[in-house]
DNA sequence: GAAATTAATATGTCTGCACATAATAATCCT
DNA sequence: AGGATTATTATGTGCAGACATATTAATTTC
């Protein structure tokens, strides 16, 4: 309709996002019901029905809104609000909070996995596998013990690796990267890693275990453990 | 590997994502490198450069990419994998685990916050505050306590809500929308919260700490501590 | 030679249009 | 009525072209 509308009047998908996370918000929109199609919403901002389209698929993967072919789109009743943990280089995430890092690599041989270990890599038997442990610091701290195994017959490569320079963490994020993976964390207590760590064996620490594949083939199990001290943070 | 497919007439920005993807998993495009520009691979997947447009932004906001108007795309080095952590309705959370849920309200009163909590909230002194302890249950055996802070002037609606039956947490998060907020967890020892956890004081539980706010009016604080068997799972 | 100006370029986004796809609603057929 | 078929509809995606914007590279100016 309006196509004088060139110069500078065109309108952003950010802005009718923004508009349309105003009406959300404020429930012009009852939570739960369908909201005018995209043909509308278009005629209504004088856009190009692509540029609603662009922004209300940027609300429905915020998790506000429930979109499906036909049917429309409607207000989600309890908006799927999420948090995104970047999996970081240790390295950067000390660096980034101002202290001088360092990593140590406490031991590196190639051993045989404990049944848990086999059982979460789902190894069949026959793999060889190098376990690797070190310590990372910041400001000359004890930050995190880590320790890992590696499925050699996934990443043969890594085992021709200095480890003493560069952790196993960072070769393999820069060289192996998984197509999928789990994470869990929970809060254990130190026990024997409290040696490490400077604290008492009984002294809470927050465990994350990390289980990543490349396709049906198991890379690595890493089990970092951080210091009494620490505290994860994230911005919603 | 070039695809003249014409035939199917069209390309989907998806296969293009994935052949992309491809490549930049076996290290075609050297890490740190650019890759070429969004004109040549259109050119080479036959099809606009639009569809190389999503392709690549997808990639790019999965952390595999950089871009920057006229400095082009490269290859992350180390890319910026992420995991979504969603904030769960600890409803649906255990009724997906399938347990069956039970939520109690332990304490609900107008109430005088500690400078700690003072301070996280930003409060100025005159703000009314409302507090709120529960316990919530997963097949009737304590899953999380949960102590939390409603600041009443941002939220005012909630103070007529029979919080007996549904939870804080379910109430805003359906009514009241944050625009931001923090997060932090981490381990600690349960202390007098074994009492309603049903562990001894100095077991190791998982804490959560999460701040919203609606732009400069903060709307609640809740601290979340896990029973000590609890393991946050997440995909990567 | 250094600083300021201008050109060049890759990505970012908008428009209009078309067709694909999934899901629902309507209709037909026994 | 009940099951199968067909139409309808809202979103999903593709295309070509155009202009916007952020940088970087080249050029001019002092």
């Amino acid at each position: 309709m309006s196509k004088e509308g060139k110069a500078d009047s065109s309108v952003s998908w950010q802005s009718i996002r923004d508009t349309m996370m105003a009406r959300i918000r404020a429930q012009d929109y009852a939570p739960g019901e369908l909201i005018p199609n995209e043909v509308d919403l278009a005629a209504e901002f004088g856009c190009a029905r692509a540029t609603v389209n662009r922004a209300l698929r940027d609300l429905a993967t915020s998790g506000f809104l429930d979109r499906r072919r036909k049917a429309g789109t409607r207000v989600r009743e309890a908006p799927r609000r999420k948090a995104t943990l970047a999996i970081p280089l240790i390295r950067d995430d000390v660096i980034a909070s101002g202290a001088r890092y360092e990593y140590r690599l406490l031991e590196r041989k190639l051993d045989t996995p404990p049944p848990l270990v086999r059982e979460h890599l789902k190894l069949s038997g026959s793999e060889r596998l190098l376990r690797v442990q070190s310590l990372h610091l910041a400001d000359d701290v004890p930050h995190m013990f880590e320790d890992r195994w590696i499925v050699l017959d996934t990443v043969p490569d890594i085992e021709d690796v200095d480890l003493t320079e560069t952790s196993a963490n960072e070769w393999l994020v820069r060289q192996a990267h998984y197509t999928h993976g789990t994470m869990e964390f929970f809060a254990e207590t130190a026990g024997a890693r409290g040696q490490h760590l400077v604290c008492a064996p009984d002294d809470p620490v927050m465990t994350m275990i990390r289980v990543t594949w490349l396709e049906a083939a198991p890379i690595t199990l890493v089990q970092q453990s951080y210091s009494p001290s620490h505290r994860m943070r994230l911005d919603l």
